[in-house]
RNA sequence: GAUUCGUUAGCUCAGCUGGUAGAGCACAUCCCUUUUAAGGAUGGGGUCCUGGGUUCGAACCCCAGACGAAUCACCA
């Protein structure tokens, strides 16, 4: 069902045809500045032609205002009519512009330059041309001269869903997006700058491995075989680096079927970084050098603000183990204490766990609940328990721990590295233990990937490994509180098709029908009572039918009457 | 998954104790030649999220459902 104002524009595009102007023409249009250079470089009585989006219209009798929205931002345009009509011929102002066009069309237009007497950079309009025209109305928020926005454009879910809108009318939108490609080219440059190799790997697997997590699965169907979208990238880049390359990186979509919340999206995008003859140590002087550098180029300064907090990424980042931090924060030491006195540590803080969890798991949830959410200036935690970590490498001076480090910032997760484990008989244990944990239930346990272990059987030199969040990097950078906001299209219920067209009528208006349309004319009251339908269903039903011009309730002296219309 | 709040015109939102739905912007008609969110006058526009129920009467009360948001839980 088309609103009123859907009805006119597709009547003004049928005029438009009428009168000769092709609304969507074919040809190219050449334009000789964007909004922003002509306000960057005034230049009274210059000749210029721009294109864009008519976002505003104030017309004022022979003279009208106009706003023009292009790729680089908005300019004031001026109609005056009878420069752009100098004939008679009054049309192309009073009838085409005027009437015809609508906020939302895409208008060639070639003017002059000059200030309006308030002084604002304007481009005075000698000819226009439509470029292309729209159907359905914008919404047209606007700011007034304290900042206040007025019938702002703000509903989430409209804004996700119709984020072609939210990108017209929202700038700050355009701006998140734009920060996040720039982000996602430093850091390209500065790996590329390193040296290495940026490389491709499958989405489709057959064996979804090098993270815990549920994934989702399809089927190939003239293979015959199930396979999984990819819930990292991480086995398939250390077979490179197995295969001779020095350093290899991939920006990558990751798919994992689990729940979805602000920070969550199904499907989410990491980098991934493998080097050859590194440890986590060199990798966490890498990373905060890539933090660093990203910070500068982009925002020009290491300073960022996120909600309430100012987190600062200049190098060097603070380094403390899991287990110390643990103690800085519950004055607990677990470091030699075995299972049950780390339980009744957790039981002392109120930290749920239960018979199932190991030792490394209790150690984990510890620093998850009671430390985790403290960090908030750029800080790596290193030396996870083994039990966390099956693709890692055992810690060189405590077997019960991983040479891994997460760097976490404002709270969180940003980054995950590991002097990656390749030793093939131990990650072949490791694997085994993954799948005791499958058969106890654990619906995220690793599968074993065989050919993974035999690539390693075949050797892999040293590597340190690091994984980053650029769904979350971004967030951070652009200071977001949702991953919504920093996904151009994040995932969401489809829409309801409940807009299914209603052309026939329900049940109950048909009773009402039947009657009315053979006596034509009737009381109220004994049609209701001949119906049978209860009063909601009575009420519902006269109303719709009187809404489709099929019936008319008519007031008389005596009461009330309904008619039946042709 | 739990709790709370919300869903009314194209957009942003009012709508009291239940009594036939309102405003601003946008739209339409007319007037207006340099305006700064908003010039003037007039007018049109509604599945009050859906379905039931209570009631003489429901946008409003009750039940069920859909969708969304926030918080929490779970999860990297």
């Amino acid at each position: 069902m088309l609103s009123e104002q859907e009805l006119i524009r597709r009547e003004s595009l049928q005029k438009l045809i009428d009168y000769g102007i092709n609304p969507y023409p074919a040809q190219e249009f050449n334009r000789s500045h964007f909004s922003s250079e002509i306000k960057e470089n005034f230049n009274e009585g210059e000749k210029v032609i721009i294109a864009g989006r008519l976002l505003r219209r104030k017309i004022q009798g022979k003279a009208s205002f106009g706003v023009i929205q292009d790729s680089k931002g908005k300019i004031q345009v001026y109609f005056n009519r009878d420069t752009i009509c100098p004939d008679e011929n009054k049309d192309q102002y009073n009838t085409v512009f005027k009437k015809w066009l609508d906020l939302g069309d895409f208008l060639g237009i070639e003017g002059v330059v000059f200030k309006t007497m308030v002084g604002e950079i304007t481009v005075e309009v000698q000819k226009f041309h439509l470029l292309s025209k729209a159907l359905k109305p914008l919404p047209m928020p606007k700011v007034d001269k304290d900042g206040n926005i007025h019938d702002a454009f703000n509903d989430p879910e409209l804004r996700y869903r119709r984020r072609y809108v939210d990108l017209v009318v929202n700038e700050q939108v355009k701006d998140t997006f734009v920060k996040r490609s720039k982000i996602m080219s430093s850091m390209r440059n500065f790996l590329n700058a390193k040296g290495y190799l940026e490389v491709e790997t499958p989405i489709l697997q057959p064996i979804p491995g090098g993270a815990a997590a549920r994934p989702f699965i399809t089927h190939h169907n003239s293979l015959d075989i199930p396979l999984y979208l990819r819930i990292a990238n991480e086995l398939y880049l250390k077979r490179l680096i197995v295969g001779g390359f020095e350093g290899v990186f991939e920006f990558a979509k990751d798919f994992r079927n689990e729940g979805m919340d602000r920070t969550h999206n199904p499907e989410f995008t990491q980098m991934e970084i493998y080097v050859a003859y590194k440890d986590y140590k060199w990798m966490m002087n890498f990373t905060e050098e890539m933090l660093e550098t990203i910070c500068l180029e982009v925002l020009g300064t290491t300073e960022v603000s996120i909600g309430d907090n100012k987190v600062n990424f200049k190098r060097p980042f603070k380094r403390i183990s899991m287990l110390d931090a643990i103690k800085e924060h519950t004055g607990h030491d677990l470091s030699s204490m075995n299972e049950s006195q780390i339980r009744a540590v957790c039981k002392e803080l109120g930290v749920e766990v239960n018979e199932t969890m190991g030792k490394g798991k209790l150690i984990d949830e510890i620093f998850g609940e009671k430390c985790e959410s403290s960090y908030i200036q750029p800080t790596f935690i290193t030396d996870y328990p083994v039990e966390m970590s099956p693709l890692c490498k055992k810690h060189r001076d405590n077997p019960e721990l991983t040479e891994r480090f997460e760097l976490m910032v404002n709270g969180k997760e940003l980054a995950n590295a590991y002097s990656e484990l390749n030793d093939p008989i131990d990650q072949k244990e490791r694997f085994e233990e993954q799948v005791k944990l499958a058969e106890k239930g654990d619906d995220e346990a690793m599968f074993i990937d065989h050919d993974f272990v035999r690539a390693l059987e075949y050797g892999m030199p040293p590597t340190s490994g690091m994984g980053i969040g650029i769904d979350r990097l971004v967030m951070f950078l652009c200071n977001q509180p949702s991953i919504q906001e920093v996904l151009f299209f994040p995932q969401m219920k489809p829409e309801s098709k409940s807009a299914s067209k209603k052309l026939e009528l329900t049940e109950n208006e048909q009773i009402i029908y039947d009657i009315i349309s053979k006596r034509k004319l009737m009381d109220l009251v004994e049609l209701k009572d001949l119906c049978g339908l209860s009063n909601k269903q009575w009420d519902k039903g006269i109303k719709s039918l009187g809404k489709q011009n099929i019936t008319k309730v008519v007031k008389t002296d005596t009461g009330l009457t309904v008619e039946y219309i042709q």
